[in-house]
Order: structure tokens, then C-alpha cells, then sequence
DNA sequence: ATTACATTTTGAAAGCTTTCAATTACTCCA
DNA sequence: TGGAGTAATTGAAAGCTTTCAAAATGTAAT
């Protein structure tokens, strides 16, 4: 692989000229300045990354932590995120934590032998991982949360409006005419799964319907977490006549505990649910839910993190806290309760 | 940040027993090793893996190389590759390409100044793109192609038993009585896609059932590209009673093809598609479909290329290729054709 | 032609690690 | 105690780039 020293010397130049060539960091005269782009190009070199990101004190990547890829809603954002790190000339480096508290850590110390440039996280745990985030800053690479974010983060996050999207599915199912209204939760300690239960409440509080204990299931954001937790709403005596799973995931796990009850969706149940997976419409039936636009997400913390990356030691600048809007889209899985004749009753 | 320089010194030590202490490439008297290790810790130091990549010629990045995350065949395969890749120390750089050639090689040429360990890559043109990677493979790299693999590639490489699944597939059509069944392929050029046309079309010539032009139309692997290839198949005049599409994909977009034309499926036409993609069975209907083993896909690749680099410098072991089983999975979305009365008859 | 000044160009240092040849320390035996 | 031989330790070079102070070149004015 040929090197600068190369360059230089079928240029007939010194290493310096050839740098300043490369990065347009000095005026060097046209002659020279044709040399060794010629030879760049006879030569077909590139620059090491490696070296020069030992030099700059900085490279080129961004380091992407999020939970899970396997997680459907997560492909759209990191694709958004390397859309625009690549249209920008940079790199992603995907690490998956499984929502470990261990596995975050690791890949942060292990990220920052790197030197990127920046960071994206959707951070599973927070306390330790703040500190560690912090110290990131403070090395020079820029931070940006995604979707979900520590308490008293001072940085750049995008989020979305969670507590509103939960708010209005909450709304139409009153305006239908549902009264037993439950709610399947992500875990607690998790920011956004807070909003949206803030969301629901804000919604049964307005409508004067109070909120029942049995009615809010504390799960997990996948499938099965889903599964389990409607299950054991539909079994309770006063059974819910309609769901809010808090995401797309655990609301197919509920529509899978309902077909296992053998009740139907929408007439017995309504469901509804959040992200707004692309499959949802294919679903049986299709399933309503609260859209979130992934890819704009991963995009936008991108370009955040390059604005800051390049205003450059303007560390004074303001953290900036952006909030995308989330949308309600109807689906055949939601109906005014008791909708069909037949549809069975519930248990009391 | 904390430098072999500090801790040589704070140990009292010379920067040659430090690395030799880091590395184990020397033996290092037992009060030396522990006066470094302690000062390693207490300054929290982390070996800058940009120098050390520099001098050894090679960094622990794995360069990953797909069409597109958002692909919801490709995030387990992701998954599993990055699981086994920091299971052994090894990070995913992720580069999308959009089945577009350029992107390929931009991803490839960037990739190269990073000197990673290897390369994963699911390849979506040939030719230009097999020279650049036999380069990047004399250059020290492993590289292991994954589900899809240039003509004459010498190197590792994982894929599936394509031919077989398609061929089970068709099989197990016939059997129900299917004569007329169509087929929706992936782009031509790739590998897989003319794999599953021949299992497709071996299956039928077992059966003595005639291939028709009209029946095999070339498409996208997409659900757009399902979906209008299936209006098409399903306005023949000789409407196939079954269709098997290449990828769920497809598959999704053909069952939206049969809804748009007031068709129902199984009752009418028949549809089996091909991944396996977790969202099949909650569809409407279930959808039948080909098991592709994705987790395990990415893990083994990693698997091969890390073995490739342990290895070390015995480039004379000859380049595995590893097939991994396909599997059937029926559901509601295949029958008998005709299977209902009141099925609609074709049009003649 | 000389001086002063602006513009280009250069060479070396720095950034951090690994590795190898050379040096130092140590053990054992005569 | 001296010397041979082995084991442990060291220091410098190399890997490739960027950057900065210094050197060289060019221009203009006196």
C-alpha cells in the first residue's frame, strides 16, 4: 500500500506539500499542487485512517450503541444514521447491548480506543453509563441520546413525543367508547416507557376514568413480554376491552394471547400499539398503532452529532433536546367495544 | 488519556516490558508484571487501538457489507455477526450499499484505510467488486462472502441450501395438487435468486409439470416488487393457483396483491415465501415459508473469518464453503387449490 | 543591487504502540 | 572468584500522518 512518503517522492515534493495537498490545509502552488495529484492517482492512494486519526486525535466513525438490531423498530434507525454518516464521509460502528448494563460499558471503553468522532446512544441503563458518556464529552467526541435519555443530560438527544402519542391513542379509544382501557408497559426505568404511561394516565384523567392498578402490566419491550402480560389481562375478571401495548412488539404478543383465548380482535379486544412497524398493516388483523419515524430519528442525531463535531471547541453551545412528532394511524384492530353481536362478553 | 508512557513510568519500568506485559510476548519477571498491572489500573489505561493498529498492520474491526438493514432478513444476520465478533473481541463497522455497485465499492475503499481484520460482505454486483476484495485479501484481510458469492470465488464463504428449500417448496405445492404455480424471483444476477428459480423449476420437470414464461417473472426483492409482479401473475388469463415468492418480502407484497384484486388466499391462490421473517405468523393468513437460519448465517461467517485470521499467514488452507439447511414451514397461507366451494374459478 | 516583506516549501517532531537487537542481570559451575 | 550461558529488560526504530517553526524563494521598493 503506498504512503505519503511515496507520493512525495514521485512528486518530487516534501511529505508537508502533500499533506497540505490532501486536506487544503496551506496554498500551494498550482504546479506542485498537479503533481502530486497525479501522483495520488497513479498510485491510487489513500490515506491511512489509522494514522491519521493517531495524529488528529480523532476519527472518522461514530460508534452506534443500541439495544438490539433484531428489534424491527431499530434497523430503520441505524439505517437513517448511516445514510447520513456516509453521505458525510463517516463511518457507523454497530454495537448491540441487549439492554446489559455490562455490555454498554464494554463497548463505550472499547469505542473510545477508537477515537471516534461521536456517539449514538439508546442507552439501556443510565447512573454509571452517564459518567462514562460524560467523560467521552469531555475527550472531545460529541454525544448525541436517541429515544430515550438520561435525567439530567445536558447534551444534544432526539426523541419523540412519546407522552402525546400515548395520549391521543388513549384519547380515540374513550371517543369510541371504551372504558376498561389497560396498558402494557416497557420497563420503568426506562424514559420513554415512563411517557407513554404519562400519556395514557393524562388521557384516562381527563375523560374522568380512574386508573385501576390491575390495568397497567409492567412487561418487557418484546413478544413474548407482550404475550404474557395480556394474557393475564384478558383472564382478569373485569377484562380490559382495550389494550394499549407500548410497542408494536408487544402488541403482536397480545394479539397472539388473544387468538390463544380464543377471543377475537377487534370485537372482543381492541389493541393498539406503537412504532408502527411496516408489517403492521399485513397483520391479522392490521394492527393500529402510534407511527414513529424511525429513520428521521437516526438521521437527525447524525446531523446533530456532525454540527457539533464541526462547529468545533464551540463547547459552549446550548445542549439541544430535538423532538420528533409521533402520529396516530387506525387500524383494523381497534373498534367501539362490543362492536359486533357475538362479540363475547366479558366474564362479568 | 493514560499513555504507555505514564504507566512505564509509573512503574518504573521501560516501555518495551509494558507492551510485553500487555501483550504476553515476553516473559516478564512476576514483581515487574504486577508493578505494571496495578499502575494499568489505576490509571484506567486502554491501549490506543490506533496505534496499535498502525503497527501491527491490522485493527480488530470486522467490516460488515450488506444491501440494507431495513431489510428485515438481514438485522439476525447483523446480530449474529456482531454477537460472535465481540465475543471475541471484535467490533462490526456496518455499510449499507443498496444493492448499489458504487456504494459497494466507496464502502470497500473506505473500509481498506482502516486495516481491519476482515471483511463480511453480501454482495449485490460482481465482477470490478471480486478484483477489489482479492486485493484486500492479498493485503492481510480474511474475507467471507455470505448467502450470495461471486462465480468463482476461491475464498470462504456461508450460504444456504438454496435449491433445496425452493425445490421442497414447489414439491410440497405439487403435492397438494398445484399444477399451475408461479414463481416471483429476486434480480437475476444474484447467486441465490437463480438458485431458488432452479429448485423452483427442478421441482416442477420432476413432477412432469411444464415451465411456462408467463409464470417466472423477475423482480425486486422487495415488497413493491411483489406486490406488482403478483397483479401481474394473478391478471393472466391462466391465473396460477399458487405462488412462490423468493422472500417473504415478496410474499408480503403478493398477499396485498390478492387482497387488492378481491381475491382470498389460500382459497384462490396459494403463497409461500422464502426467510422465515418472525412476523410470518401473525400475518393474514399465517404465511407458509422456507426457514433461512439468519442468526446463524452471521455468526458462522464471523466464525470462518476469525478462524481465517488465527490462523495467521497459512493462506494456504483452502477457502471453506459452508451451506447451512433450509427448512419448510407450512401454514395457513398454502391448501389444496380450490380448497374451498366458492373458491373463484379462474377466468379460463 | 540591496533590503524588506510576503509567499511557498521543507523537515522534523509528535502522536502511541510493537518488535528486535542489544544490554543488563542472574544462575551455575569450575 | 571468574566465566559461560540463560533469562529478563531496555531503547530505539518503524508504522503514517499532521503541524509548526524555520528555510527558501519570490516580489517590490529604494
Amino acid at each position: 500500500m503506498p504512503n505519503m512518503k511515496h507520493i512525495a517522492k514521485m512528486a518530487g515534493v516534501s511529505l508537508g506539500t502533500v499533506s497540505h495537498v490532501i486536506n487544503n490545509s496551506a496554498r500551494v502552488s498550482e504546479p506542485l499542487r498537479q503533481r502530486v495529484l497525479e501522483a495520488v492517482d497513479a498510485l491510487h492512494y489513500q490515506p491511512s485512517a489509522l494514522a491519521r486519526g493517531l495524529r488528529r486525535d480523532k476519527t472518522n466513525m461514530i460508534g452506534m450503541v443500541i439495544p438490539d438490531v433484531t428489534n424491527p423498530f431499530f434497523p430503520a434507525v441505524v439505517r437513517g444514521a448511516e445514510d447520513t454518516a456516509f453521505a458525510n464521509g463517516y463511518r457507523l460502528v454497530l454495537c448491540n447491548t441487549d439492554n446489559s448494563h455490562a455490555k454498554e460499558m464494554e463497548h463505550l471503553e472499547q469505542l473510545r480506543t477508537y477515537l471516534p468522532a461521536g456517539l449514538i446512544i439508546i442507552p439501556s441503563s443510565f447512573g454509571k453509563l452517564s459518567e462514562e458518556v460524560e467523560s467521552f464529552r469531555r475527550s472531545g467526541a460529541a454525544v448525541v441520546f436517541l429515544d430515550r435519555m438520561p435525567r439530567n443530560w445536558k447534551g444534544d438527544s432526539v426523541t419523540v413525543s412519546n407522552n402525546d402519542g400515548a395520549f391521543r391513542a388513549v384519547q380515540y379509544l374513550i371517543q369510541l367508547g371504551h372504558k376498561r382501557i389497560a396498558c402494557i408497559t416497557g420497563p420503568l426505568h426506562l424514559p420513554n416507557a415512563q411517557e407513554r404511561l404519562a400519556g395514557y394516565k393524562r388521557g384516562l384523567k381527563l375523560a374522568g376514568i380512574p386508573i385501576l392498578e390491575d390495568y397497567v402490566r409492567k412487561s418487557t419491550f418484546d413478544r413474548v413480554g407482550g404475550y404474557n402480560d395480556a394474557l393475564a389481562l384478558l383472564r382478569l375478571r373485569n377484562r380490559p376491552t382495550a389494550i394499549f401495548a407500548q410497542n408494536d412488539l408487544m402488541a403482536m404478543g397480545t394479539l397472539l394471547a388473544i387468538r390463544e383465548l380464543k377471543l377475537r380482535c377487534p370485537q372482543d379486544v381492541s389493541v393498539i400499539g406503537f412504532d408502527d412497524l411496516d408489517v403492521t398493516e399485513l397483520m391479522d388483523p392490521p394492527l393500529a398503532s402510534i407511527r414513529q419515524p424511525g429513520y428521521q430519528l437516526g438521521s437527525t442525531a447524525v446531523q446533530m452529532l456532525l454540527d457539533r463535531v464541526n462547529v468545533d471547541e464551540v463547547r459552549a453551545a446550548p445542549g439541544q433536546h430535538r423532538v420528533l412528532g409521533t402520529e396516530l394511524r387506525i387500524r383494523e384492530s381497534v373498534a367501539p367495544p362490543n362492536a359486533t353481536i357475538g362479540g363475547k362478553q366479558p366474564t362479568r
